[in-house]
DNA sequence: ACTAGTCTACCGACCGCCCGGTAGGTTGGC
DNA sequence: GCCAACCTACCGGGCGGTCGGTAGACTAGT
C-alpha cells in the first residue's frame, strides 16, 4: 500500500506538501478499489485524508484527473517492475516466468492501482483512455511475442498467441478478487502457484497430456 | 443478447408484458455492462427502451431490483448451462472440459449479464449481495471439488484446489474484455483454446515440461 | 524585538446539475 | 367505463466543483 509513496520521491520537491499528495493518491486508490469509481464521492476521498472537499481541491484538479494520475502510476509499476525486468531475459520460457511471477507478486502486495487500471477505464476521459489502453496493449503484445517465440522454439503448438496472452492476464488479474493477505495461503505460495499454472497452459506438451492406461 | 428474453418464458403469463420486461432486462443489462451499474441512470434505460423514466418505473421496482434481477438470471444461466450439464459428468478430467467448455461459451455468446454478475456485486442490497456471492462460491467449489478429485487419480500433483479453481475462473471470465464477435477469431476457437490451456494448466505433467536438450 | 506583508494549507458556504423516485394525470383499446 | 400503459411535472438530495475567506508559519524591513 505504501508503494504510491514512490510518486513523491520520484518529482523533485521532495518536501512534506508531496507526502501529503502521496497519501491522497493512496487512499484514493484503496476507496476506488473497495467502492468502484464512479460510487465514491471527492467527499469519501477527502474525508479519508482529513480534509474537507475544499481543502482536497487544493492537491487535486478533479476526479478524473485523480483516476488518471492513479491508472498512469500503475502502469508505471507494471513498466518497471514487470516488463522491464522480463525484457532483460533472452529465453522465452524464463522469460515468461519472469512476466507472470512478478505481475502476481505486484498483484499480492498491493492490488488497489492495478486492479483500477483494469476495471475503471471508462471513467476517463477519451484521450486519458486511449494512452492507458494503448500501454495495455504493448503489454499484452509483449506476451503473445514471447509466446510466439516459445512456438517458433517448438515448445508451444497450435497455441494463438493472442488468446495465449489473454488468458494469462485474465489468470493474473484475477488473484486480486480473491486473495487475500490474511487468508490461508501465503503470496509467494500463490504466485509460484499461478505461475506454474501458466506456463503449463501455454507450453507444449508433446500430442496428449492424459496419462490414462487405456489409449 | 436474446437469452434474457427466456426470463419471460419461464414466467407464467406469457403475454406482450413478458415480452417488454424481457426487453427491458435485455437493455439494462447491456448498458450496465458498457458502462457499468453507477454509471448508468435510469434515464439512459428508459431511453434505450424507448420509455420515459416514469413509463419504466411501470415495469421495474427500482434501480438495485433491476441489478439483483438481471444477476439472479445470470446465476441461473450458469446453474442450468454449465453446472447441471457438468454434474452429469463422472469422469473429473472430461467434468472439468465440460465446465470450461460451457462456461466459455456462455461468455462468447452473450457476456453482458454474466460480466455483470462478476463486476457489480458491490451495487445490490447487503442482503442480495450475500444471496449472488453464496451461489459463486458454490461454482468455484465445485470447480475446486473436481481438481481434488483429478488430484485424487493422480493425474494432478501439487496444485492447491482452490487456486487453481480461481484461476480458471479468471480466464474464463477474462474473455469477455478481449473477445470480439466480429474480430479475427470465431467463438468457437477460443471455447477450444481456452479448453485446452485450461485442462494444460491443470494436469500433472509427470516431473518436467521443457524439451531443453540440455536438461 | 516588533511589525507588516506574503504565502501555504486549508475551511464553510454555496452553485448548478442530475440523480432515483413519485404523484397525478392522460390516452387508447377493449 | 375501465384499466393497462404510459406521460408531464415535480421532489429532496447528493454530486463535482468553486468562491471568498483566514489561521498561522515564515520573511523582511526597521
Amino acid at each position: 500500500m505504501t508503494a504510491l509513496d514512490s510518486v513523491a520521491l520520484r518529482t523533485a520537491a521532495a518536501n512534506g506538501e508531496q507526502d501529503r499528495r502521496a497519501e491522497i493518491y493512496r487512499n484514493a486508490a484503496r476507496i476506488f478499489h473497495r467502492k468502484g469509481y464512479h460510487a465514491t464521492s471527492i467527499n469519501d476521498i477527502a474525508a479519508a485524508v482529513g480534509l474537507t472537499k475544499a481543502g482536497l481541491y487544493y492537491y487535486i484538479k478533479g476526479k478524473q484527473d485523480l483516476l488518471f494520475a492513479i491508472m498512469s502510476f500503475a502502469m508505471d509499476q507494471l513498466d518497471e517492475q514487470v516488463i522491464e525486468p522480463a525484457r532483460k531475459v533472452r529465453d522465452p520460457r524464463t522469460r515468461l516466468e519472469t512476466i507472470v511471477t512478478c505481475h502476481a507478486r505486484l498483484i499480492t502486495q498491493d492490488s488497489s492501482a492495478l486492479t483500477i487500471l483494469v476495471n475503471e477505464l471508462e471513467g476517463l476521459l477519451p484521450g486519458d483512455r486511449a494512452d492507458i489502453i494503448d500501454r495495455q496493449r504493448d503489454y499484452v503484445d509483449f506476451i503473445a511475442d514471447t509466446l510466439a517465440a516459445l512456438r517458433d522454439e517448438g515448445k508451444v503448438v497450435g497455441l494463438d498467441p493472442t488468446v495465449g496472452a489473454f488468458s494469462l492476464v485474465g489468470m493474473i488479474l484475477w488473484i486480486s478478487r480473491w486473495y487475500r493477505a490474511d487468508g490461508r495461503l501465503e503470496a509467494e505460495e500463490v504466485v509460484a502457484e499461478v505461475t506454474r499454472m501458466a506456463v503449463a497452459a501455454v507450453l507444449n506438451r508433446s500430442t496428449d497430456q492424459t496419462k490414462d492406461p487405456d489409449r
